[in-house]
RNA sequence: GGCGCCGUACCCAAGUGGCAAGGGAGAGGUCUGCAAAACCUUUAUGCAGCGGUUCGAAUCCGCUCGGCGCCUCCA
């Protein structure tokens, strides 16, 4: 069974091959490279963002997960007209306009459990690297000036667009394209490098003092930091065109080479029906959604659980919802970690456990259809509460189950991943309550059993009676 | 106007030619002093609508209706 992902460009569900020659195993591939548009930091992130953000986050997850080795780089894009516009109104430096947004940034990662990626380069620190291909460029007469600003002219590159199919396409008639406000000589040409403006940051180049143009910067730091072709390339089906396009553009009229071979595009979050945008002003960022008391981790869940390829529909309910699965497996775990005698002798658990981490593979490996995968997992959550229930559950078996879900949660990151951590519990009080409450009961006297039941209640706490005794667990 | 995607139960969501996964919510039952958790049963002869192909269609084809995205800064 091999891992094929939906290529952009190509159209079809591609198997991945890691530096482009097939192996016969998965530990025989080089690393797989991966670059991901990261954000251009000028405020806060919407969640419609992270939905992205946290798609890479299970790609490379998942590709570790089936085996794989991973090189994995974003960007951040510390100029471009907004982050000078913010620095300027505030009057700071775009490095310390940028430098707050992109702490705010990392932080929200961290709090969604995003795992770091090998490489964040800035567009700052890559000026080097874009120079070098915006010479090679004009050596190759690929390139126009116009007013200092130096233009890539797709006139002059026969292979302009493939990714986005736009040979295809008909340019809508009456639309303005020259939102960068310079002269170009199409309407579709997109700058390198732009002249330098009174009071902006600018750099020194052999073509003049300015700054880059956007599409640069990916470009160049995907040569810098890899060298040569990547494997995958992923962002927002939006960056498809005009972005990744002129991505493919830039650099392969530069080296030559093919740029990427596979192109992983997500799909967009909605709201309302209509796409979370900071334009449109209808987007809900992560800190809005951790006031309102959602957690992380259901948030989280919310968005991995649908096909990345599918819009989604984001509501308030449907974190409601994450949350409320997350706790069934929550309370697998309370279950598996209240298991300490022998059961009756159960099912070949081993086994069990093979065909869900083999179902779960399968499943993801279908263009990563976690939803799937998902319904997997819960089939085995299901079987497992049955056998805890009929009391053929052991010791041992319990512990091969929970170590099955560490494996799953390596994947998901949702399960062993707690952030609701302010815990001013006092263990040894809970259970002075609980014996408290145990002779109560014991007297019949529920009255005060029940009133011991809901102060804990109130503290966050929930009782549970078993068989072996009350165990209790936090709320959320 | 061009290109593309989607429409599956009360909600979310897999399935893309052979008896309609999974999660949430609801109903009934078991256990419990009562709860909680879990288990059992139950909730689409039906997959936007209408035609067609086929032994057989949610799945393929055509048309219609509805929603969304890209073509312009955007994840």
């Amino acid at each position: 069974m091999a891992l094929r992902i939906h290529n952009t460009l190509t159209g079809t569900a591609d198997e991945l091959v890691p530096g482009g020659a097939r192996r016969e195993r998965i530990e025989d591939y080089p690393p797989v490279t991966i670059y991901s548009c990261g954000p251009t930091v000028y405020g806060y992130a919407h969640i419609g963002n992270f939905r992205t953000f946290i798609f890479n986050d299970f790609l490379r997850r998942y590709l570790k997960f089936r085996g794989y080795r991973i090189d994995h780089a974003m960007n951040i894009t510390d100029v471009d007209d907004k982050t000078i516009a913010g620095a300027t109104e505030e009057g700071i430096t775009l490095a310390e306009y940028t430098g707050r947004y992109t702490a705010i940034f990392l932080e929200d990662l961290k709090t969604l459990n995003i795992e770091p990626v090998e490489h964040m380069p800035k567009a700052t620190e890559s000026i080097e690297a874009m120079i070098d291909i915006i010479q090679r460029l004009r050596e190759k007469g690929i390139v126009y000036n116009k007013e200092g600003s130096l233009y890539f002219s797709i006139a002059r590159f026969e292979n302009y667009g493939k990714l986005s199919r736009l040979d295809t396409r008909e340019i809508k008639t009456g639309l303005r394209y020259d939102t960068d406000s310079y002269e170009k000589d199409d309407v579709r040409d997109f700058a390198l490098w732009k002249v330098e403006k009174e009071g902006e940051t600018s750099w020194e180049t052999p073509f003049g003092r300015g700054r880059p143009g956007w599409h640069i910067e990916c470009s160049a730091m995907i040569r810098r930091i890899f060298g040569t072709t990547i494997d995958i390339h992923t962002g927002g089906v939006d960056l498809i065109f005009p972005h990744h396009e002129n991505e493919i553009a830039q650099s392969e009229a530069a080296y030559g080479e093919q740029f990427v071979r596979h192109w992983i595009h997500v799909e967009h979050l909605l709201v309302n029906g209509s796409k979370m945008s900071k334009s449109l002003g209808n987007f809900y960022t992560l800190r809005d959604l951790l006031e309102k008391g959602y957690s992380p981790r259901s948030i989280r869940y919310l968005l991995i659980s649908a096909h990345y390829r599918k819009q989604l529909n984001f509501t308030l309910e449907g974190i409601g919802q994450a949350d409320q699965a997350l706790e069934r497996i929550d309370n697998l775990i309370v279950r598996l970690n209240d298991i300490r005698k022998d059961g009756r002798p159960g099912p070949n658990l081993q086994k069990m456990v093979d065909s869900l981490l083999l179902g779960f593979a399968e499943a993801v490996d279908d263009d990563l259809n976690i939803s799937k995968g998902l319904g997997v997992f819960f089939e085995f959550i299901h079987a497992l509460n049955t056998l805890i229930s009929n009391d053929r559950l052991n010791r041992p078996d319990a512990d091969l189950a929970m170590e099955a879900l560490v494996k799953i949660d390596a994947v998901l990151g949702v399960i062993f991943f707690k952030t609701t951590a302010k815990s001013d519990i006092d263990p040894a009080w809970v259970d002075s309550m609980i014996a408290e409450r145990i002779a109560a009961r014991k007297d019949r006297n529920f009255k005060r059993a029940d009133e011991i039941r809901t102060i804990l209640t109130e503290k966050g706490i929930i009782l549970e009676d078993t068989k072996e005794g009350t165990r209790w667990k936090t709320k959320g």
